[in-house]
Order: C-alpha cells, then structure tokens, then sequence
DNA sequence: GTAGGGTTAG
C-alpha cells in the first residue's frame, strides 16, 4: 500500500476493508465483476465512501462506462478529491477532454482542492485542447497552492505550454525543472525550431553541452523538423550541415524531414548531395525518404529525377506515387499524372485521400476543370471521404466553369463534414461563388467564419470587384484594414481595380484596363500608347493586339487592323478563338465561335433568326462595330451571330425548360452585339442570364444588365 | 499518472 493510500484506509469501515482486501479481479476484471461489486456495494451501505466510490468509478470508466460513472459521483453525498480525480484521469485517457475539464470545474466549485495527481491531467487536457488561457489559471492555482515544484505538475505544464506554442511561458517552467534531461531539451528544441528561432536553437545546445547532456539524433531530428514544419528552410538545411558536421550521421527520418526545405529552397545541388549521401547510407529503402526525394525533385523542376527514382524503387508504395503525381503535375505533366493515376488504379492500388486530392489539385492547377470534377466524383464512388484539403483543391474548377451545382453540393459536404471553420476551405466557397454569379453567397459564407485570415478578405474583395462593386470593395477594404490584418498586393489590386488612384508603378493589369476604357471611351490615341506598354510587358499575349485591332474596327480604320493583323502573323501570335461553356443538367458544354458543325446547329440558327427578327422588329440594329472584319454587312452580321457566348445562350435556350437561369462563360472579352442581343434574351424569353467573360460578370435580367453596359 | 524525431494533397 502505499502513503497516500493508508490513511485512507484507517478511516474505511470494517465492512468495507473486506473489499478491498478480495483480490483485484473482484472489482476490474471484467464489467460484470464491476456490477457485481457495485451490487455488493450498494447492499452493504459503503457507497457513501469517497475511496470505494472512486475504486468503482475507475472500473466503470475502465470499460468506457461513463454514464455510470459519473452516475455514481454525483450520488455520493460528499465526493473527495479522489473520488473525482479518478473520473478525470479516465475520461483524459479516453480523450474525452471536454468532458475532463468539466469534472474538474465541478470538483473545484465544491471547494475541493487539486492535488499533484489532478493537475498533471489538467496539464494535458489543455495541452490536447491547446486551451492555453484555461491552462494558464490551472497553472496559476498550481502556484497559488504551492505544487508548482512537483515534478510531474511540472512536465506536463511544460508539454502543456509548448503544444500551445508558448515558448516565453515553456521556458519558465523549463528553467525551474530539476529534472531536465535528453527528452525534455529535445522538446524544447524543437519547440524553438518551429518559432524559426535559430539563435534560442544554438543557446539551448550549448546549455546542454555545459550541464552534460549529450543531443541524440532525436534531438536534432526535432530541430530539422521543426524548422521544415514553419517555413525556416534555410535554418533547416544550415542544421542539417552543422549535424553532419559535428558527426551526427542523419538517418532515414532526418533526411526525410529536411528534404520539403531543400526543394522549397529550390537547391537542385544540395538535393543532389543528400541523394548521393542517402545512396551510401542505403537509406534509399525507405519510402518516406523516397517519396521526400521524388518531391524535392518536383519542386525543383528535375523531372527526370523523378521518373529515375520512381522506377528504381521495387515496392509499389502509395505515398511514393502520390509524390509522383504531384511532381508530374506540378511541372506541367499532367497528363502523365493522369496516366500513372489510371495505371495504380488497375493495378488495384491503395489509393488514399492524399492520393485522389494530389490528382484532383493537379488536374484543377492545369486548366483540367471537367476531369476535376469527374475525379471528385469518382473519388467519392470509390468510397474515399474528401477532407479540408481536398474541398479548397476542386472548388476553383467549379469557379472557373461556373459549375455552380457541383460547388454548391461541395459546400453542402463541407458543412456536413464541419469543414467551414478552415479558412482554406472558406476562401475557397467564397471565390467559387463569386465566379458562379454568386456574390450573396460570396457574404454570406464569409459572414459565417469564425476566423479570417487576409486570403479570405481578398477574396471577397476580388469577388465583388469582378462584379463591378466599387463600393462595397472600398468599404470591406476599410473593415480589413481595422482589423490586425494587413492588406498585402492583392489586397490593393482588387481595391485599384475597383477605384482610380494610383500608387503603383503600372503594370500589365493596369495598362490592360486603361486599353479597355479606351475602347469603352472610343479613344484611339490613348489607346495606341496603352498598346505600346502591353505590347512591351507581354509581347506574346494576343489579348493587346485584339483589343487595339477592336478599337481600330470600332472607328472603321481597316487599315490599322490589317497591320495589327499582320503583325500579329509576323510574331506568330494567333487570336484565342473564342469559345463558352454552359452547364445544363449538371454536364458542362462547349461552345466554339462560329462552329458549324455542332449537333444542334440547325436548332440553334433556327432560333437565332427567331431573335434577330424580333430584335429588329422592336428596334434593335446589331451593332456591327463589333464586327472585325472588313466585309460586307451581312457577312459582318453573320461573324457576329457566330460568337461563341450567343451560341451558347441559344443553345441553352433550347435545351432546359422554359424560366431556368442559364450560366454561360467565355475565355474572351463579351462584345458589345453580344451583350445588347443577350440583354434583349433575357426580357424576350424571361431568363435570367449570367455571363462571365475574363474580367466581369454581367447579371442579365428582364432586359437589363447588372453592370449598367460599362465594361 | 508528465515529456522528443519523418514523406506525399490546398
């Protein structure tokens, strides 16, 4: 028996002590032995006991039964400390921490006080829950009590300060701690790694060489992973060196964990130098350090080394080929990726959640927006549940379709699955819905976070700016910036966008826009400068010449658009052909300009001639400015009913039912014809229209557009 | 009854 126990016993009643004396499997062995000798218990009378209660309460809990144990304290008349800290030590084991910190605010409302064996399971609780201002107070009481120089009280308020990050506060405990050794110093290395500080990392090893206690290789493997973990690549690799250098040999786990700093650094050399080094080690057995490798390869855009590392390691390994995919992808492969993915599900690999995100992020990075969402959808079939990672990876695909369907039934799982307290996954919805004409719901998700980092700010922003929202984007850049955040590039973009001042040095954006209030203003000699800049910043870019050449076209003067075009010719630059996208009935459809060999063509030319006439009859003439070629005017007239976002509108017309909203999308600029003959649709056959085209949204409604035909 | 190290997905 030991001390704490036998003055206990000095106070149990007779009857009682004959429990206690049985043999251990009379009260624990099993559940129906702790029934049994709870009946017994309560025959006897010896239930009122705070130590029997507490031997009970321990058994229960022993086999999950909370309810029953906790049924049991609240009966007793007079609970002692015991009695209650059995319930919180095993509620704490059970991980049911919530519930750990609940008993223990109703043993110390009762006035009983913690002892030694309590606080070290407080510690961990709040450790677990990172509820550091709770930890804190317990600490305090700690101290207020005088426990605070116990040695278990204190290790566990050390682990408990370090998992919150606390390191001023860890450090304290720290230099009172008598029993420091190899294990603790790790922690706290580590713990200093993750902050980025270096300099604490260099002080704690030269206080540990002066109180004679040797690093392990654990210690320094915390180190290196701790630095990796926050970003300090440099620091993670300067301590790789020095580790070496001192004679540490790294193992598989070190040079797994300073692989990620290595190809986020982009150090092809010092890449090369572990790959030679893990060779000779005949560490490449590994498949954390083989999959470490591979990635750090991709990262650094060595696409061979990929390849060459995948095909010499024998096993088929699952994270080794998401490593794979992701390098293939991340270097433009995607379609290797894609290929790869398809060949380890015939060969029936195991293929996990990182697996199916690592392909879906890859597939959406790479302009693949309806293979991402035919992926989430397999993946989904396949049995795999997508997590917080997965969700922000496919939502821009539905964004960049506008798969308005596909984004809201993703926010409708992330609900389920209590996803929308990630602020990845928030900003996400955000963007998504404000490129799905959605801006309401662009608010209303970003109203109902409970924390905002700047990414989900400047998405708002960028949302309502596409839609034209000058005023709200000034007013929410005015709430940003009374909080802690601070407003960074994008920030600024979106609000620049929004309104007219002008800071920066302009760059392509800015040049673009002003080219296009050139040709909103019909302004050709501005026009011809703006022209110039773009033509100088991003001499490949199509969409400059375009322009210039439209608002040559707009004035009549062919002979400025055919040098345009001739020169264009001359730099091998192509127009984009124009294309759109269009869902209906949850499949997206692509629509080319002036393609006439689509399947419902005839349908579709049918009912443009239908709208033309009754444009004409009630007033309308197309506007053949824009028109770019310098043809007759019905083979203008033509070109323009061949536009891809007209085609389709119609096409959409014909293929839901009467009074369904339709979304189109278009990887050009609307055009002007497009847009009056668009507007007309929506009061002539009652739909409402959602037209986004690369720089804003046009809400079309009952003859009107939302951005009051500025553009 | 406290306490240290790894890869691949946003």
């Amino acid at each position: 028996m030991t001390k704490q126990v036998l003055p206990l016993i000095e106070k149990i009643p007779q009857t009682i002590l004959g429990f206690l004396e049985s043999s251990p499997s009379c009260w624990s062995s099993s559940l129906s032995k702790t029934t049994q000798a709870h009946a017994r218990i309560l025959k006897s009378g010896a239930q009122n006991d705070g130590y029997i209660s507490a031997k009970l309460i321990a058994s229960y809990s022993n086999y999950s039964c909370f309810d029953d144990a906790n049924l049991i304290l609240q009966s007793i008349p007079d609970p002692n400390v015991y009695t209650f800290s059995s319930l919180i030590y095993a509620l704490t084991k059970a991980k049911l921490y919530s519930q750990s910190l609940g008993v223990f605010s109703r043993m110390f409302s009762r006035g009983l006080i913690p002892d030694t064996h309590v606080l070290p399971n407080l510690f961990k609780v709040c450790a677990e829950l990172s509820a550091f201002r709770a930890g804190k107070q317990i600490h305090c009481v700690a101290c207020a009590l005088g426990l605070d120089g116990d040695g278990f009280v204190q290790g566990s308020l050390f682990h408990m300060y370090m998992r919150c990050g606390k390191m001023g506060d860890a450090r304290k405990v720290f230099d009172r701690m008598y029993n420091r050794d190899v294990v603790t110093c790790s922690a706290l290395l580590c713990g200093y790694a993750r902050k980025g500080c270096l300099e604490e990392v260099v002080r704690v090893l030269s206080e540990m060489e002066s109180s004679g206690i040797e690093p392990n290789i654990v210690s320094w493997n915390g180190i290196l992973s701790g630095f990796n973990r926050s970003g300090y690549h440099k620091e993670a690799m300067v301590m790789f060196q020095k580790m070496h250098h001192l004679g540490f040999l790294p193992d598989e786990i070190a040079v797994s964990s300073v692989l990620p700093s290595v190809g986020d650094s982009e150090r092809l050399d010092i890449g090369r130098q572990i790959h030679g080094y893990a060779i000779k080690q005949g560490l490449l057995k590994d498949k954390c350090v083989i999959s470490a490798m591979i990635d750090m390869y991709g990262k650094s855009g060595h696409v061979y080394g990929i390849i060459e590392l995948f095909e010499q390691f024998e096993l088929m390994e699952t994270g080794v080929c998401n490593a794979c995919i992701t390098g293939l992808s991340r270097n433009g492969l995607v379609d290797k990726a894609l290929e790869m993915f398809a060949l380890f599900k015939e060969q029936k690999m195991e293929l996990n959640v990182v697996s199916w995100t690592s392909i879906i992020a890859g597939c959406a990075q790479n302009g693949k927006d309806i293979e991402t969402l035919e992926l989430f959808r397999e993946m989904q079939v396949a049995g795999v549940k997508p997590n917080r990672v997965t969700i922000p990876s496919m939502l821009p695909a539905c964004g960049n379709i506008a798969a308005l369907v596909h984004g809201r039934s993703a926010h409708g799982f992330a609900v389920r699955v209590h996803l929308l307290d990630d602020v990845h996954v928030g900003s996400a919805l955000i963007d998504m819905y404000a490129k799905c004409g959605r801006i309401n719901m662009s608010q209303v998700v970003f109203d109902m976070m409970p924390t905002r980092n700047l990414v989900c700010w400047n998405s708002l922003m960028s949302g309502y700016s596409m839609h034209g929202k000058a005023k709200e984007v000034m007013s929410i850049f005015e709430s940003l910036v009374r909080t802690r955040l601070k407003p960074d590039f994008i920030s600024f973009t979106s609000l620049l966008s929004a309104c007219s001042q002008m800071p920066l040095e302009p760059d392509s954006c800015v040049w673009g826009a002003l080219l296009n209030s050139c040709r909103l203003q019909n302004n050709v000699d501005l026009a011809e400068i703006a022209a110039e800049k773009l033509f100088g910043l991003e001499p490949e870019n199509p969409g400059s010449y375009v322009l210039l050449s439209n608002i040559y076209a707009a004035k009549g003067m062919w002979a400025e658009v055919d040098s345009i075009r001739n020169k264009m010719e001359s730099l091998g630059l192509k127009k984009n052909p124009g294309c759109s996208w269009i869902q209906v009935k949850n499949k997206v459809y692509t629509l080319l300009a002036g393609d006439k060999s689509h399947p419902q063509i005839d349908q579709i030319t049918e009912k443009m001639d239908e709208i033309s006439k009754e444009m004409r009859r009630a007033g309308h003439l197309p506007n053949l400015d824009f028109a770019l070629q310098d043809v007759e005017e019905q083979e203008q007239e033509q070109a323009l009913w061949g536009h891809s976002e007209k085609l389709a509108v119609v096409f959409g017309l014909l293929n839901t039912p009467d009074g369904t909203p339709l979304q189109v999308i278009k990887n050009l600029r609307i055009c002007g014809d497009c847009h009056s003959v668009i507007k007309f649709i929506s009061g002539y056959a009652g739909r409402e229209i959602f037209v986004r085209d690369t720089n804003r949204f046009h809400h079309f409604k009952d003859g009107v557009c939302s951005c009051g035909d500025f553009w």
